[in-house]
DNA sequence: TACATACAC
DNA sequence: TATGGTGTATGTA
C-alpha cells in the first residue's frame, strides 16, 4: 500500500524529555483516516512498551548509523573549499539545465491506488464484516499478500483500466498507472474526469474503492521518492527541505554524492520521473525467508533451511528459473542482518543443490542464535 | 563478485 | 516477551 502521508521524522535534536519522538518510523500512525487518534499518546504508549527490547536496541543502532552518516556527510561538506563549491554548482547548473531539457509535459498518467486493499477483499468474500471495524492481519502482525490477494489484486480491475490504457502498469498488489493522454484528447474529456469516470466504474465492476491522482508522469502523479535515512541526511547536513532546495543546493549534492544519485536528487526537484512506457520487465531474483523465536539449535536452523530451499525450488520451477548465485540470509538475535553468498559454475533450481550450497553457507557461520534466515537466487 | 543499505509495497 | 516478506537498485571494496 502507498503512503501518501510522511511521517515528519525529527530532523535533528530531539529534547530528552520526549525520546518517543524520535521513533517516528517504527511507532508510525500516520495513515489516511486516523486524524482523530491521540498520535503523541499512541506513540509515547508503543514508546514506553517497547523500549529495552532486543527489536528496540537494533533501532537505536541504527539511528545511530544513521547519525554518523550525517555527520560524516556534514565533515565532508565543510571540507569544500570555495573554488570546490563553485566548480560543481556550475555542474548542478548544466544538469539542472539538461534534465529540465527533457522535461514532458505532453502526457497524462494516473495513479491508481486501492483503498484499504485487503479489508475490501477480506469484505467481499464476507459480506459479513461489511461496516465493522476490522484489522488484517497475516503472519504475526501485518497483512502479507496471501494467495487470494496475489490472484486478485489489481487484476480485478484490469478490465476496466484496459479501456483506457492497453498497456497500463500495474506496480504492485493495489496500484496501477495509467497514460490516459489518448483518452483524454480523443474524447476531449478533463483527465479529473476520466479519474472520476474510472474509479466508478472500478466501484462498479469490482466492489472496490480506489483514489486516483493525474500528473503529467508517474512520479507526480503518485508523489514520493525519498526515503526516511535519506531524508534526514538532506535535511540535516544540506538544511534541504523542499524540491526548490534540492535545485539550489544542487553544487553541494554533486559535489559529494555520486552522479547517478546527483541526477536522481535533481530529478526529484524538478519534478522530473516516469514519462516512459517501459516493457514489462522480468523478475530477476526470487527469495525467501521464515522468522521464528531466536534459537541456537542447529538440528532446528538446518530444518528450516530444508523447508526454505524446498520452497524456493519449487517456486523456481514453477516460473521455469534458475539461479547461479545463491544467498542466505541471517538475521540474529539482536536484529542485525547478514548476508552470505556463492556464485556457482552452473545454474542450479533442484531443492538438493540448493540445500546443498545453502547448508554450506549455513554452517560457516555457526554457531549462531538466529531469528531469521532466508534463501534467494539469482 | 560479495556484501550491506536503502527503499517500496 | 514481542515487530513481515519479496524484490530492486546502488555504493563500496
Amino acid at each position: 500500500m502507498s503512503k501518501m502521508v510522511k511521517s515528519e521524522s525529527s530532523s535533528s535534536d530531539v529534547p530528552l524529555s520526549k525520546p518517543w519522538q524520535s521513533y517516528q518510523t517504527v511507532y508510525t500512525n500516520a495513515k489516511a483516516g486516523m486524524d482523530g487518534v491521540e498520535k503523541e499518546k499512541v506513540q509515547r504508549i508503543v514508546y514506553e512498551m517497547s523500549k529495552g527490547s532486543k527489536y528496540f536496541e537494533n533501532e537505536e543502532r541504527k539511528e545511530a548509523l544513521m547519525r554518523q552518516r550525517t555527520d560524516n556527510m556534514r565533515e565532508r561538506l565543510g571540507k569544500l573549499s570555495i573554488t570546490d563549491i563553485a566548480h560543481y554548482q556550475k555542474i548542478a547548473e548544466r544538469r539542472i539545465t539538461e534534465l529540465e531539457a527533457t522535461r514532458d509535459l505532453s502526457r497524462i498518467w494516473l495513479h491508481v491506488d486501492m483503498d484499504a486493499f485487503y479489508a475490501a477483499v477480506e469484505t467481499l468474500s464476507n459480506p459479513s464484516l461489511k461496516g465493522k471495524p476490522m484489522a488484517v492481519g497475516g503472519m504475526s502482525m501485518i497483512s502479507t499478500a496471501n494467495y487470494e490477494a496475489r490472484r486478485y489484486g489489481v487484476r480485478a480491475a484490469m478490465p476496466v483500466f484496459q479501456r483506457y490504457d492497453l498497456n497500463f502498469i500495474s506496480a504492485s498488489l493495489d496500484e496501477a498507472y495509467l497514460d490516459i493522454t489518448e483518452v483524454c484528447r480523443e474524447r476531449d474529456v478533463r483527465s479529473d474526469e476520466v479519474a472520476e469516470e474510472i474509479r466508478r466504474s472500478v466501484f462498479e465492476e469490482t466492489g472496490l474503492i480506489c483514489s486516483a491522482g493525474v500528473g503529467p508522469n508517474r512520479l507526480l502523479a503518485k508523489i514520493g521518492g525519498i526515503g526516511k535515512v535519506t531524508e534526514h541526511i538532506l535535511r540535516t547536513a544540506f538544511e534541504i527541505d523542499t524540491c526548490k532546495d534540492l535545485l539550489e543546493k544542487g553544487g553541494f549534492l554533486c559535489a559529494l554524492f555520486s552522479p547517478s544519485s546527483a541526477d536522481f536528487f535533481l530529478s526529484v526537484g524538478l519534478g522530473l520521473g516516469g514519462t516512459d512506457t517501459p516493457q514489462a520487465r522480468l523478475r530477476k531474483s526470487m527469495s525467501n525467508e521464515r522468522t521464528f523465536s531466536a534459537t541456537e539449535d542447529e538440528a532446528f536452523l538446518y530444518q528450516k533451511l530444508a523447508e526454505l530451499s524446498h520452497i524456493l525450488s519449487t517456486d523456481l520451477q514453477k516460473e521455469g528459473l534458475r539461479g547461479r548465485t545463491l544467498t542466505l540470509k541471517l538475521k540474529t538475535a539482536s536484529f542485525e542482518v547478514q548476508t552470505r553468498a556463492v556464485t556457482l559454475p552452473k545454474c542450479i533450481c533442484s531443492s538438493e543443490d540448493i540445500l546443498l550450497h545453502a547448508k554450506k553457507l549455513l554452517k560457516a557461520e555457526l554457531p549462531a542464535s538466529l531469528r531469521l534466515i532466508g534463501s534467494k537466487a539469482v
